[in-house]
RNA sequence: UGGGGCGUGGCCAAGCGGUAAGGCGCGGGACUUUGGAUCCCGUAUUCGGAGGUUCGAAUCCUCCCGCCCCAA
């Protein structure tokens, strides 16, 4: 329970289907409750704060069920945080969500539940799980398509998919509201989290010099052509396709093609030279099926909100897949995840190299 | 002190007598459980300075200031 209306609808829902409530929520900064905001290592993120602590209690206080609130700090810093920095510092972007729901919620904290005797943890994403008929657990878009989720959830192994529920992954987003309100929970208009939940003000360039000060070196800004027209900070600042803060003027837009964090070079060029008509992943879980050995049809998302591509993929050697689009997409971005789609089902997915 | 060119918003840059395009950058908003992208909206009462011609000039004339190139 994160405090926020999808998760304390989710826990609603199960109470009211006669289900047996244990409500967990995840503490992930230091003494969250001191209000000493002034070490400059350690400020409040905009997820789990302790306002949302007590506003996940107050659900369950209504609901009727106990609410634990489980001390993560270690946990949390070990995987995401150390995941992120070192992502950003290798010149990739990551993608924190994701390890937060592999390495933590369907981890660190399935265990912890598990340990309380609860047979199944539920969160608040929009995604659903089924079983076929064969015994194998899948994982499926949400039904409002809008709001789906499964992406972020796509290291999910079987045994974990197993344990998960999903309450909310057939309802609208709207429709999570109007539970929210009908059973008078005081979340009910919280607005929807966004950005990075541990990052205050949107600054995540600075948290990661923080805490990885080596990457706040100067380097260049060259083109493709190996000209260098510019200088920047800290290849942290730069991910793939970006277009904005590069500090260079040119007749046209300009875009993050490549970043390299041994020469600190970040290479820019025209929207056009963005798109790639392949890409390798690595550390690929394969859901629906076994990793396949010969070219199947399917379809890739390569971010969030990204429109799921059309293409062909295999699986190579050591968790590593190989993805062919049928139409070049733009800003395939090393450390980004890449989820493999069948429809609505989740074939498998993996990180970009 | 021979010759030639240029000075327009933070940057690049159009306009060359009719009342300041566009791009970059920047700011704001929309969208969004990552980062980025995308889409809107905003961003020079003013064109190196001072005079002059004209109903009217960034655009024509004069002088001044500052850059750059080629010769020496």
């Amino acid at each position: 329970m994160s405090g926020g209306v999808d998760s304390s609808v989710a826990a609603a829902l199960l109470t009211e289907q006669g289900h047996d409530v244990i409500g967990l929520s995840m503490q992930l900064y230091p003494s969250a409750g001191s209000g000493q905001a002034t070490d400059p290592v350690e400020h409040f993120g905009s997820c789990c704060t302790l306002d949302d602590l007590h506003d996940a209690r107050r659900v369950a206080a209504k609901l009727g069920f106990p609410h634990y609130i489980v001390n993560f700090e270690q946990q949390f810093r070990d995987t995401v945080i150390t995941n992120f920095v070192s992502e950003y510092a290798s010149g990739r972007t990551p993608l924190p969500c994701a390890h937060c729901n592999s390495d933590l919620k369907f981890s660190t904290l399935l265990q912890r539940a598990r340990g309380l005797g609860a047979e199944q943890v539920a969160t608040g994403h929009y995604a659903c799980v089924a079983r076929r008929e064969d015994g194998r657990w899948l994982l499926k878009r949400s039904t409002d398509r809008e709001k789906d989720q499964s992406y972020f959830l796509f290291s999910l192994t079987q045994e974990q998919l197993a344990r998960a529920v999903f309450p909310v992954g057939t309802l609208t987003k709207s429709h999570v509201r109007e539970q929210a309100r009908r059973l008078a929970l005081n979340v009910a208009d919280k607005p929807d989290s966004q950005e990075i939940c541990f990052v205050p003000d949107h600054d995540y360039a600075s948290f990661v010099a923080r805490h990885e000060p080596r990457v706040a070196q100067a380097g260049a800004i060259v083109t493709e052509a190996g000209e260098t027209i510019g200088a920047h900070s800290g290849v942290h600042r730069f991910t793939v396709g970006q277009r904005k803060g590069l500090g260079v003027s040119s007749p046209a837009p300009l875009y993050v093609l490549r970043i390299d964090p041994d020469s600190r070079d970040v290479t820019v060029g025209p929207r056009s030279s963005l798109t790639r008509s392949a890409l390798t992943a690595s550390g690929v879980n394969w859901i629906a099926i076994d990793a396949p050995g010969d070219w199947i049809r399917c379809a890739a998302q390569i971010r969030h909100r990204h429109a799921a591509a059309r293409g062909r993929v295999r699986a190579g050697d050591d968790g590593q897949a190989e993805f062919v689009f049928d139409i070049p997409q733009p800003a395939v971005t090393p450390g980004q995840a890449v989820v493999f789609y069948d429809d609505d089902v989740v074939v498998g997915g993996g990180w970009i190299d």
